[in-house]
Order: structure tokens, then sequence, then C-alpha cells
DNA sequence: ATGAGGATCCTCT
DNA sequence: GAGGATCCTCATA
């Protein structure tokens, strides 16, 4: 298998979104199969970590592409993104949801609630806890040979088995479909809207 | 120094 | 479908 390159990486962040479906996100012995992500743009994005500016837990976005950000939720959980643009211009994708196809063994066991395979990695943190990465793996270059995580090339997903929609949690430019997901694959996650932030006319 | 609010998951009903 | 767990991050003061 062969590592993506930075060059593959970079560009704008609903092109990467759709290249990374069918990619392959392997941590030691357990690989996943991406079949769903989510594009987070930059500046002009305000549901994106980056919206307000730059601050250390975000400093990754603002870097190179090909890196992976990590950031910590709701007090026990932690999503992965990748980054994919160039510096200075902060966009990433958010890896939602993918299919174990290596190591299933060692995410069985790291997801002792999972009550079929399908849902080992059937959402972000679930992705992370089967992979193993935590907050220590923020920053890692996964273009590098030597990276203790690695983003390899799969077999591409047909344009006709790619959809589209809103992205799932967000409560601000719901309007936006920048999710990406595998049409049929078990592994994707259920849509829910954002919680916060509703207004009169959405309430109704 | 403080407080509000999460790019979620799990366990009920 | 609702609610709790749990603590970091950031904005305000």
């Amino acid at each position: 298998m062969r590592r993506l390159t930075r060059d593959e990486l970079a560009g704008d962040s609903l092109d990467v979104a759709r290249q990374l479906l069918g990619t392959v996100l392997r941590a030691g012995d357990v690989a996943v199969r991406l079949v769903e992500v989510e594009a987070y743009r930059g500046f002009d994005d305000p549901a994106a970590h980056s919206y307000r500016g730059r601050t250390p837990r975000n400093e990754v976005m603002f870097g190179p592409a090909g890196f992976l950000y990590v950031y910590f939720v709701y007090g026990m959980h932690f999503c992965a993104n990748v980054v994919c643009a160039t510096d200075g211009v902060a966009s990433a994708v958010l890896l939602r949801a993918g299919e174990v196809v290596d190591g299933i063994d060692t995410a069985r066991a790291r997801r002792p609630h999972s009550r079929s395979d399908n849902e080992l990695a059937k959402g972000p943190a679930r992705l992370t806890a089967v992979l193993g990465i935590d907050r220590a793996d923020n920053g890692i270059d996964l273009t590098d040979p030597a990276a203790p995580i690695g983003l390899f090339a799969g077999d591409p997903v047909p344009d006709e088995q790619i959809r589209t929609g809103p992205r799932v949690g967000v409560a601000v430019a719901m309007d936006v479909p920048w999710r990406f997901w595998v049409d049929g694959s078990k592994a994707v996650s259920g849509y829910r809207r954002g919680g916060k932030r509703r207004t009169a006319a959405a309430q109704r």
C-alpha cells in the first residue's frame, strides 16, 4: 500500500473530502477504510474550529496539508481530522466513520460495547477509539513514511457511490452539504442536527 | 478566575 | 427520543 502524498492532500477541503473516501487509515495493527467524512473550511465556515482565528488548540489546522489534527470533545472523546489546505488557510476534513479492514481483534477489544463489527468505527470518536488515536497524536505528519499513523491509497470510490448531505451535529451552516459518504456502507453514521442556536423559524 | 458550551457515545424508555 | 457522563477550550472580566 502506498501512502498518500502531501500534494494529494492539499487543496479545497471539499475535493479532498471526496478523495479521502475509500482510503485506508492505519495506526499500528488496526486499519480502517474511510466511508464518511466532513469538510471544514477555514475562515468562512462558522462551523470550523478555525473560524475565529488561530488558537493553541487549532494551531495544526493552520499548518501545511497532510497533518493530523486531533481534538477533545464532550469531556471524553477524541476526533481526528486531516489538514488539507496550505499554509495560512486553515481547512480540514473530519474523519467520521470507516470499516475495519485489519486488526479486527484489537479493534473489538478497544470497543467492547460494539454490538457488531459495522459499529466499531461508526462515528468520529469511535473511529479514533478503534485506532487508539488520542491527544498525543495531534500534529503527526501522515505523509512521513516513519510516522506511526498513515493514510494509504485504496480502491477509488466511483462518483455514483458518493452521497452528500449536511454535516452531523453542527448548529450553524446547516445548509451546506459538506458531508460525504459511501452509499450502502453499513459503517456510515446517522444524521443528527446540532442542538443549540435554533432560531424561532427553525423550531416550527 | 470563571462559566458556558461543545464536529459524541451510551443507556435507558 | 431523551438525558447523563465529563473536562477541555475559549471568551469575558
